[in-house]
Parts: C-alpha cells; sequence; structure tokens
DNA sequence: AATGAATGAGCATTCATTCAT
DNA sequence: TATGAATGAATGCTCATTCAT
C-alpha cells in the first residue's frame, strides 16, 4: 500500500519535469541547480532522487519526453514525404509554442553535449531520429526525395534544420516567430530536398 | 618597457588560444578547465590571466577570432547574393577543415549560451552578422531575395543553418563530410531563399 | 491488545538483528544503511523503528546478543582458572563458527569507537567484562594467575588477543582457522597469566 | 621556481598530517570532517587537495608513517628472535607515546575497514608485516620459534596482539599504561611462541 | 611578467529519521 | 503497527580566481 496515492506521485513529478525544464532552459545541464529545481516544485531536495536518480537522469527524461510527444503524436505515414515532414514540424512547433522551456532545453542543450551525455541523448532522441529517417526513407523509394544522402542522415540534417530555426524564433530579441517556422522551413529546406 | 618582447607574447597568447580551443572544443565552456589549457599551452595557470580576464573572455576571444577570419575572407560584394553566400560557405567550411576544434566550438557551444554570455556571443559574432546581413539586404534591393523577412534575420537563419550542416559533418559518426555541406546548403537552403 | 502478536512481532525483531548483522559486518557501523537491512529483513524502512530506536541501538544490541550468548552458555565456575578460560574462548569460537557475521562485528568494529559510542559498547559488552574478570579474580585468590594486574584488565587483555585472533582467524586471506584458535590463545596466552 | 619553500611545503604538509590524525583519531576515518582538519592545519578546505587527492590517501599517509617510523627504527637482525620482537615492541610503544594520535588511528581503525579499504591498509603496512614475518622466518629456521604456523601468520597475530594491548593502555579508562605493555606482550604472547 | 600555492564558494548526493496515512 | 515518501543536514570534492614572490 503505497503512502501517497498515484495521481500525488505524478504531481510532484510533473512539478519537478516541470521545474527542471525551466532551470534547465535557463542555466543548462551544467549550470542547473537541485536547490532551485526543489524549491520551484515546492519540495526538499532530497525528493528529488525519490523520482530521479541523478541531474542526468532528470535532464535526460525531459528531452525523452519531448521526443515521446513528437513520436506520439505523428501520424500514419500514408501521406506524401512533403506532407509527412510538414505535418512534423506543425507538430514540433506546436510543442514548442506549448512548452517553450521544453523547446529551449532541446534546441539549445542538445548541441554542447560530449560523452557519455552525448551517448544519452542519442538514446534519448533515437527514436525520433528513427522516425523520421523512416519518412526520408519511404519518401527516397517513392522518388519522392533526393537520393544522394542516407535517410538518417536527412532526417537529422531535417531535424538540426528544425532545431536551428525553433531556437531563433525563441530568441526573444528576434523577429521570426514559431508561426513562420513551418513555412520557412517548407521553402528553405523542404524544397531542397525535393527532386 | 615590456619585460618580454612583443613577439614572445604573440605567442604565447597563441598558444593559449589554440590550448583553448581544444579544451572548449572537447568539454564544452563550463566544463573546460584552466588546469588543462595552461598545461597544454605550456605556461603556469596564473599566466592566462595575464592574457585573458576570465574563462569567458577567452571563450568569447575564440569565437571571435573565428567571426574575423570569416569576415576578413569575405570578397567585394560584386557578385549575386548567390554566389556571395556560396562563397561564404565555402568558407566557413575551409576554417572548419583547417580547424575543427575552432569549428566544434562554435557550432556545439554557442546554442546554449544564456544571460550574459549570450549578449558576450552577440557582441562576438556581431560583425559577422552584420555582414551576411548586409549580402542579404543588398539581395533583397536587387530582388534576388525573398522578402518576407528582414535581412538580418534570413543572415540569422543562413548562419544557423550552416551551423547545423556542420556540426553534424563534424561528428565522427556521420556520414555527412565537409565537402558536402556546400552543395546541402545550396541546395536545401539558398534554393529556398531565391525567388 | 497488541495488533500482531508476541510471536509474529519476535520474528521481525529476529530478523531484523539477523539483517543487521550482515550488514554490520560487511560496512561497518558507519556504512551500513537502514535501506539495506529493512530489504534484508523484509520490511519497510520505518518498520525498523518500531524496534529499535536507532542505528546504534540495532548496533549495540547484536553486540549485546554476542556477549549473552557468551554469558549464558559459561559454566559454573567449579574449575580452575585455565580450564575456565579456555572454556570460555572455545565457546567464543564456537559463537564465531555458528554466526560468523556476528564475531565479524564485534571483533572489527567494536575497537574503532568513540565518544558516546564507545561509553554504549562498554555498557553492552560490560557483564561479559565482568564475568571473565570474576574469573580471573578467583584464580588470582587461588594464587593460579598472575597477580600483577587487576582481575578486571587481565579480563580485557584476554578478551582482546581472543578477539584479535578471531579476526586473523575470520579474515579469508588467513591461514588460521578458528579451530586453530583455542590452542593459540592457549599458548599465547594462557601460558603467560599463569604462574 | 616553486612559489613557496620546500620548508613551508613540507610544514604545511606536516599540519595537515597532524590534524588527520587527531580527526582521524577521534571520529573514524568516515566520521572525519576535512573542514575540521584544514582549520586545525590552518588553512583551506581545497589546500589539503595540494597535498593529498582524498581522504583515503590522507588516511593511508598517516598509517604508512607509522609503518615507516618502525621500520626505519628496526635494527639490524643479528640478535634472537625473542630480542628483536621485544625491540618491535618497545619501539612501537615509543612511537605510541610519542604520538598517540597515530597510534590511535593505528589499533582502533584499521580493524574496522572493508573491501577498497581494506586492500590499501594491506599495502599500507604490508611492509610492517614482511619485516616482522622475516623476523619470524629466521626464528623458526634456528629453532627458536613454533613451526605450527607460517612466519606471516606469527607476525599478524603478534601485531594484532601488540595493537590490542596498545589499545587497552590508550584507553583513559584502563590501568594499564603503556610501560606495562612491553613486559606484557613478553610474558603473554612471547613466551607462548618459543618453544 | 610569470608562477603555482592557496583560497573558498558552490553543489550533487547520501541517508538516518520522521510522520501522515 | 506497518509503511515508505519526504525531509534536510551534512560533507567530500572541484576549480576559477587571486596574489605574494
Amino acid at each position: 500500500m503505497p503512502r501517497i496515492s498515484a495521481s500525488e506521485r505524478a504531481a510532484t513529478r510533473s512539478r519537478l519535469l516541470e521545474a527542471g525544464k525551466t532551470e534547465f532552459a535557463e542555466r543548462g545541464l551544467a549550470g542547473a541547480r537541485f536547490d532551485e529545481i526543489s524549491l520551484a516544485a515546492g519540495c526538499a531536495k532530497g525528493t528529488i532522487y525519490n523520482y530521479f536518480d541523478s541531474k542526468e537522469i532528470l535532464f535526460f527524461t525531459i528531452v525523452e519526453e519531448w521526443c515521446t510527444q513528437l513520436v506520439d503524436a505523428i501520424g500514419s505515414g500514408e501521406a506524401s514525404a512533403r506532407e509527412e515532414l510538414f505535418a512534423i514540424v506543425e507538430l514540433d512547433v506546436d510543442v514548442a509554442r506549448k512548452d517553450p522551456d521544453l523547446a529551449r532545453v532541446v534546441v539549445s542543450q542538445l548541441p554542447g553535449l560530449f560523452g557519455d551525455h552525448r551517448a544519452a541523448v542519442e538514446v534519448a532522441i533515437g527514436p525520433g531520429i528513427e522516425h523520421v529517417a523512416q519518412v526520408m526513407r519511404s519518401g527516397q523509394e517513392r522518388g519522392e526525395l533526393r537520393l544522394d544522402q542516407p535517410p538518417e542522415t536527412l532526417a537529422r540534417l531535417f531535424l538540426a534544420t528544425v532545431s536551428a530555426f525553433e531556437q531563433e524564433a525563441l530568441d526573444d530579441a528576434s523577429e521570426v516567430c514559431l508561426d513562420d517556422v513551418v513555412d520557412l522551413i517548407d521553402s528553405c529546406f523542404l524544397q531542397g530536398l525535393i527532386r
């Protein structure tokens, strides 16, 4: 018999993830402080360890959450490659709109990781990469997409570009807003893919 | 009267920048250690402070160096926007080829900065942005480039995309090599700019 | 009216003592973790506090148990000092054979205690010391044992030596086995006591 | 050109070892606090790491120092085994008299160590064991000592007994004083060794 | 200018203990 | 009584920065 209900546990976990997103978005993986996260989540520092074994695990759980949101929401795969990729960008932008901190973590923190962290991020975003690669593969097989790069490479370039554009859009000083990103990706990237 | 000759000073400074690049490329801004940098540069830890006031200053000096290399090498501005931008990518790729550590620092560390560091990086890469923005502006005025975004935004998106592609190319596990980047940028990005 | 039967309570208590022995033997007083003890005992961490007020109390209860086993098993006191002491060593070795973890706790952890813990261990092993001191006193009165040290001192030296030899025997890398200890104590220590 | 003279460095190192002895003697390896050690040594906490890489290293350096003192002071090996061992006890008692904290660390902390620490202590006191074992071996070869145990075992039992007796003598509440230890070891232990 | 020892703020992590259920 | 989630004090260790020499 658990001492707290499942919903309480889920609520605390959720508050920790939320507080973690904010802290990681503001200070990065290296600079984030558990003191701040626990304060923002309204629990004691030690409590974090009842939910996440380490700072890195909390971080990569957040990254996985982003990836899961994307993969879960992605559609049937029946449409053309362009339409599929277009939808993926829309989803990504949607996620970023709903949770800018989450997007900030993903687009700004992931490129700077090394070693074990690099490996962990590969694991965390692996499913997302693989899904997009599948779209690219189908597109190539149907003759819709360029063939000079393997599908996984196209997927990585695609996601990297989307991230770069979103980062620009998330910058408060920028003139680009999230709404522009879908069109920009379409015209500036997808067209180049199509042959 | 300086106690060491100007050339000695310049040599030490240069060794520090070189060692800094390697360390920042391997461990990031947050993880870089002055112990390692001084060791690699063959001087004492305290000596670094005779050349750079802080770790951040050393970092941003390196970023500026990258930016300066680009701006210095950029041509007259007589050609078409596409040719100019093409040349810029070639230059950037050239720099990355000659100094992969420098490129790694720029493409992987800059996105993750915030607060004061964010502001400092804006200062450091400002001239580069401004130069590319000027190319974009001319292209728009000559009717070569799309008009729906201000030239500075186009410049930022362009450089962000180049960085994203280079990062992919610098990843040892990737199938993309630096030689591919110029063509990929041309077909996947520049074409989208041109109307 | 107790909510659990006396036998259930005794069983849980017994399992906790057993688990405690193992953990203390493996990690020492300072390093022992309640998480492990409760896990091994098959109950929740908080339950330990229904039986023992603190980690130290659990520890000293175990030490007392060792002492009680010895005192309970010790004979009438009719025999010569040498025979009595010989019997005590045999008992001690017997206890160590049946419960090596218990012996390990006693011989390895007691010497390192200080302050309040030192005082508590004195209380816990006091009856054992006193019993052996009584044997020494009788031996001295009957003229069997050396008189240059008070009986309590002889008792402490005797038990300390037995512990030292047992520790050597309990060490897996050692050539000495528990069976040797009785003879070794007799020839290396008892003979020196007898005048 | 070192920034501090060798004597200054040696003095700081010495103060750290001294402060470490006191803290380890009072609180054990697990309980010792670097804050206290640095305070007692009159330097900053971080300074300790300029001299010792970790708490364990400081601890085992102290243990080694004890062992080195013994081994260095031990004589030619020309005398009989009994005289040699007698001299070793005198040396050990002398060290304990001059530096009771050091003795307290050795006699009370070493028995309770495990795992890596156990292995490290074996390394630290190895030379001392080996030296005494050599004395035992010579004594056996000359027919002076009992043959039923290998020389290394005799050495361990001998040192363990000396430690046990010294611990009793170092206990403030005990009636035994260090001066008694030599005679007690001779009559209670050495006689048992001799055949 | 160069040195490198000293500094001490900062922080993730552990774990005995508490207490609401 | 039993539970186990929450707590938060405690502490070893890192490392950018300082400064006496």
